[in-house]
DNA sequence: AATGAATGAGTTTTCATTCAT
DNA sequence: TATGAATGAAAACTCATTCAT
């Protein structure tokens, strides 16, 4: 039974939640006050402890808020498409457009370096939502090695793993030097650089493989 | 004039300098307190006080020191070297090397992304360390496109910035999953996909292009 | 009238009650939570307050029932009693029984120190309660003094106050320390002490005064 | 090394624990904030948190502080006296300068009552004083009975419970009802009742047995 | 070149109480 | 006769920083 109309509780939650990912994309979990994240969200820090039993599991909701956000959003655009190269052309546009609309994905950036040893119960969400991510990319090279549309002298979960780190350390460029860096740009090269390097030797050809204009702005 | 014996201020300077580097590398600018390092380096908060005028003078320096001393390695292991895919392997191996024996990589990391916006004076030095790191690169690439050893249809300066990315997303992978990333091999597999997709269309070949066992630990 | 089937709100009230008396048994009056005692009650914090004003309301409340309780135990078994030294052994039994089979004495004695100046209106009914407590026996002293049983060179009032703080520290001495003191054996002392000590100076006899058993236990 | 001149340091911890055993005394644990704490000894929170790592921790200073000091008084005065009727005496005479003169008596009470349950660490220490002063009540005792001045069919450690009962359920009634108890004389009239009591057969007499005016006042 | 003591502003968290429904 | 959500004041505790010695 779905209420017809929302409970108000429900949508204070929500505004929590939403400041909250805020707040830390900016200044990150020790940077940010309950204080700061109440008065963003438009409550009293009562109401926030009334729907979080501490900072941490605050901190906790927002993660999992954020990791099904920004996984919801890779199956619905990525999973329906039948060919690789085109999985990965939508894998690189999902994350230039949540690095560029919102600031999603830096929340995630940001939140997984801080936790990385210093409280382990966050770092899990991360490092399972990383396994994730790697597995399905290479569900999506060991598709494109059957069809023979990849090369497969290389092992899909190395280049899986090669990919997620070209297009983490490639966020992580532009979110340190946006002046510098051209998210779309670059992003974009790293489908490019994959879908050359990994072509079979016969098919392989020029065109498309390098982009001629630096991505290095300014 | 180095002075036969160190006098005594400079050595608990260094210490503190060494205590703080370990601090923030674990937990953070802000999770680590002034307290601890002062502990960890075996000296009271006064005599902190006393070598920096606050938290993040000290900080600055522990920057400054980590920075210089990647750079100065780098330069040292790297620049000598005339063939462009040595040089590559040579900063890789560096890189593995700085962050498996010390975790001097990881606090260059951590406190990167920690001071993302929060700290502009913090993040200029990074800022500025990253630009060299892709200028060192991007020379690299364009002296082994003189030498006709790199196709040219790739801009350089894209190459340097998509190898950085593939550096750093890479070491951050194995901060945040140790167990699932194989560093070494993970990072030497950067250095022989560059090799591969830089290398001209002519001379291209697969032997050694693909790393067939994958990083992808047990 | 009793109504032949309670209603609803009487019965949650006196879970509430009952609930509240355990918690300030065990945590005291400032030790305790609105909240806990509403989970302990099964009730939610509005049902609480829905019964009692506030949370000096709701400890009035649990006082009143057991220091009505307590004396209604004593009246029912003690008064009917004829004889002084059962009329004593009487009350140290109820004491026993109140202390070990429930936590009511407990009750009792923790609130009233825990009362002791820090809540005047508390304390008005516990002193009232140990006042009628001491006139009670100071009406068995006397009436065993009367009957010639009792020695009369002391006075009956400090008789039963002497009695009253025996009783009292034993008690806090067995809460403090149950391993180290058996509680029915040492009530049955006090008893034993008071009517040797009381016996007039001719029937005065050995036998029986003195508990050679030690109750100090382990 | 005793400084001639104590440390600036030492003297607002003496201040501090001073403070706190008084208002522990008067509101207990739970209903004594830090601040009131900081504020009466005339320092900040910080300086408090200074010396003490936590509430608690300065909650176990006051009562080690207050434990040792009554435990000093008694041996001072008691310790060296011969005849254990006179030491007896002086048991209770010490009790009832504590709990008037100061109120060192009254916070032993009122912590070790909050204490009961809700704090083991705390209890601890209350329960080794308790259990010292039974032993110290029974070796008076057992001195007694070797000199032939008590009666040995009581055991000792049962007298010395009774009499600690005695000396604290006295002095309960009287922190809760100054007006109706007098103190010195129910005190007295402790030690008189269980001289009386302890009087080996063929040397009881009547006097001195009975304190024929009541300690009831008003 | 340092120490020990202290400050004070800020942090997280708790909790009695209220109120619309 | 309740409930769920929220408030706001106060609590415990932290921490960068200062300063007399």
């Amino acid at each position: 039974m779905i209420p017809a109309r929302e409970r108000r509780g429900d949508q204070s939650r929500r505004e929590i939640v939403s400041a909250a990912i805020d707040c830390f994309s900016r200044s990150g979990y020790q940077g940010t006050s309950i204080d700061r994240i109440a008065r963003a969200a438009g409550v009293t820090k009562g109401a926030l402890y009334y729907h979080f039993k501490d900072k941490q599991d605050l901190l906790l909701g927002a993660i999992a808020d954020r990791i099904d956000g920004f996984e919801r959003v890779v199956v619905e655009r990525v999973t329906s498409l039948k060919d690789p190269a085109a999985a990965l052309d939508a894998v690189v546009d999902t994350c230039v457009q949540q690095a560029t609309a919102s600031n999603h994905r830096r929340f995630i950036l940001t939140l997984m370096v801080e936790s990385l040893d210093a409280y382990p119960e966050l770092s899990d969400p991360f490092r399972a939502m990383m396994r994730r991510f790697r597995e399905f990319l290479t569900q999506t090279f060991t598709i494109g090695q059957q069809k023979g549309v990849y090369r497969d002298d290389v092992a899909a979960p190395l280049a899986a793993q090669l990919f997620v780190a070209a297009v983490i350390g490639t966020e992580l460029q532009f979110y340190q030097d946006p002046q510098g860096i051209d998210l779309p740009t670059s992003m974009r090269a790293i489908a490019a650089q994959f879908r050359d390097w990994m072509a079979p030797a016969e098919r392989r050809s020029r065109q498309g493989g390098g982009a001629r204009r630096s991505s290095e702005k300014g």
